[in-house]
DNA sequence: CTGTTAGCGCCTTCAT
DNA sequence: ATGAAGGCGCTAACAG
């Protein structure tokens, strides 16, 4: 490794150490002449400049935490592209930390903000230690995604609500009546956002909602599976599904089918998320697509405002979501009545 | 954010700020009751060690950089949760980085090292780019999953060759002889290994290698698709597949299903990887598992050594792998013959 | 435009 | 066991 430094260089070329600084950070600040020779200089002795150095001088690190819930969660891969992206192109670097879905590592990520190993912390996570930091000690924060409410910090995140409402009107809208909901873990905002988007849409049919048809899930595949066990053996009928993951819709459809049911011939299934397994699957699955990305990409702009010292510190973004057609809706079976023009088809 | 400094704390504990660096780093070096004396300071001006200051001093980052040729693949998931825990638990941080295949990106990775961003480099990339540094400018790096011939870098992989023979000689075990290899992208050493597991299986059981049978893929689930449909036109009888690779492994599902093949009923399947997609796709995938979180952590293991100025460099690791029996094999159909007791079964 | 001069915050000899 | 002092490599005033 290099040992040459800013002084080997400034002798080397005949200049001054403030000058070689000059000539490599802002080059037309320096005479073309004693550019060259600077460049030259650190060309000769292969000088590479000590980024510890300069960020330590600059007090910053130029670079941010990406904390997330869980990273078993594939989810995450495409939000960290966006981050990632954002933030090379700003010259910004990213450290990507998993909570493992314990509060106490969120503490610790806090921490390592706080004693400057990172500018800030973008949290993907559902909750703040109880010991946050106040304002003049908490460190800049985005929050992505998930909710965090007593906190007015920043945010940006997808209408849960509306979201799940589109799914919702799809379904009626291919004549489905009998809908059920596999719910994602209850009192988090999230899940009952897209519940209230299930409700919403039901009544804006008209449609009278049945709790029967309603089973609480935790957005993994093993729940969505016992959730239509449950549904199944509480023998309410229902044509069509809507889970507030994909994870659970997939585990759904491979309980419909263990029981006998046919995707989509007897149940129409739609789950949320667009994540990697819905085009994957068999058939692939109708889903409600998060523009991961963006939501990368957005926070980390956010989170770039902020150390700039722009932007007032709360400000909300929400990014759009999408109703994606594919394999797993149908209109409803004619002898059950109201069939519509099987005109709707996922291409 | 905090701006109180180990001279501050000094003043009010009534010490010097060599005493404070010792109380805090060496507890054990300075009196108990000066200890405590600094302790208390530290409380009460809520002290942060500013990490900054103390890594620009030690020349050291703690942090290493987890370099994988392309992040949106799940797959580095696990690797990635593997390098964590190790790091962490030794006080390292680990940066994730994404080469989008690109070798241009790897170098500029490599300069972040160079530039003391990092302390090492973990390579998960198939390549470097051709004006590596010589060995005395050259940062500690660690090759894993993939290899980089040239160099005599450190290494952990797993033994490509003997995964594959065992995916072979589970399918002959169940009676197959005619077996199609789905391979990954040809002059790269993990498929090439692949492919050789595959010609020793057959050569083994004395089964003579078909051409015919063969069919290049890319790792990616549209070539399983391909090759099935290759196959499939060839019209060359087969009643096993073994694909290079999970995805390509699904792919080919899907494709054997669209053609009118049932899996395993007429096509027994088996792939590689034991990715996310193996145990919820449907019938669930039979593969080779690959131990992605051992393989993590046995290369930051490799890593910290190194860091840690022990180890003579060109180590290598070979990690173990293990054939996961599930849904997508059974014995060939007893009209091609030699059908064996009923007996393989996945759990 | 360029050089001189101070540190950034901490750790670490070297004395005491 | 503790204090005093000197940098690590660089940037940012401030003069010239």
């Amino acid at each position: 490794m290099t040992t040459s430094t800013i002084r080997s260089v400034a002798k080397y070329a005949g200049v001054s150490t403030a000058t070689v600084s000059r000539a490599l950070a802002r080059p037309d600040a320096v005479r073309p002449g004693t550019r060259a020779k600077v460049l030259a200089a650190v060309a000769a002795l292969d000088f590479v400049p000590n980024a510890q150095a300069v960020q330590f001088r600059r007090r910053a690190t130029r670079t941010v935490i990406l904390l997330v819930r869980d990273i078993s969660n594939p989810f995450y891969l495409d939000i960290y592209k966006g981050v990632e992206e954002t933030a090379f192109a700003a010259g910004y670097r990213v450290l990507m930390g998993d909570a493992r879905n314990d509060v106490t590592r969120v503490g610790h990520y806090l921490e390592m903000v706080r004693r400057r190993q990172a500018d800030g912390l973008i949290l993907m996570t559902g909750g703040l230690p109880s010991a946050l930091p106040t304002p003049p000690a908490l460190p800049p924060i985005v929050v992505a995604l998930e909710f965090i409410p007593e906190a007015g910090l920043p945010t940006v995140t997808i209408d849960n609500r509306a979201a799940a409402r589109q799914a919702v009107d799809h379904l009626i809208g291919l004549g489905h009546r009998r809908i059920a909901h596999l719910t994602g873990p209850m009192p988090e905002v999230m899940s009952v956002g897209r519940h209230a988007g299930y409700l919403a849409g039901l009544a804006a049919a008209g449609i009278e909602p049945d709790p029967a048809l309603v089973v609480r899930g935790d957005f993994h595949l093993a729940s969505g599976r016992a959730g239509v066990a449950e549904l199944l053996d509480r023998d309410v009928g229902f044509t069509a599904l809507f889970a507030s993951s994909d994870a659970m819709a997939i585990g759904a459809i491979n309980e419909l089918r263990a029981r006998g049911r046919r995707v989509p011939e007897d149940v129409s299934v739609v789950g949320f998320d667009d994540s990697i397994f819905a085009e994957t699957c068999n058939p692939p699955l109708t889903t409600i697509r998060q523009h991961r990305r963006e939501i990368g990409s957005r926070a980390m702009e956010l989170m770039i405002e902020i150390l700039s010292g722009r932007k007032p510190q709360p400000v909300s973004i929400c990014v759009d979501v999408e109703l994606v057609l594919r394999g797993t809706t149908r209109p409803t079976p004619r002898h059950l009545g109201n069939a519509p023009p099987p005109s709707e088809e996922a291409p």
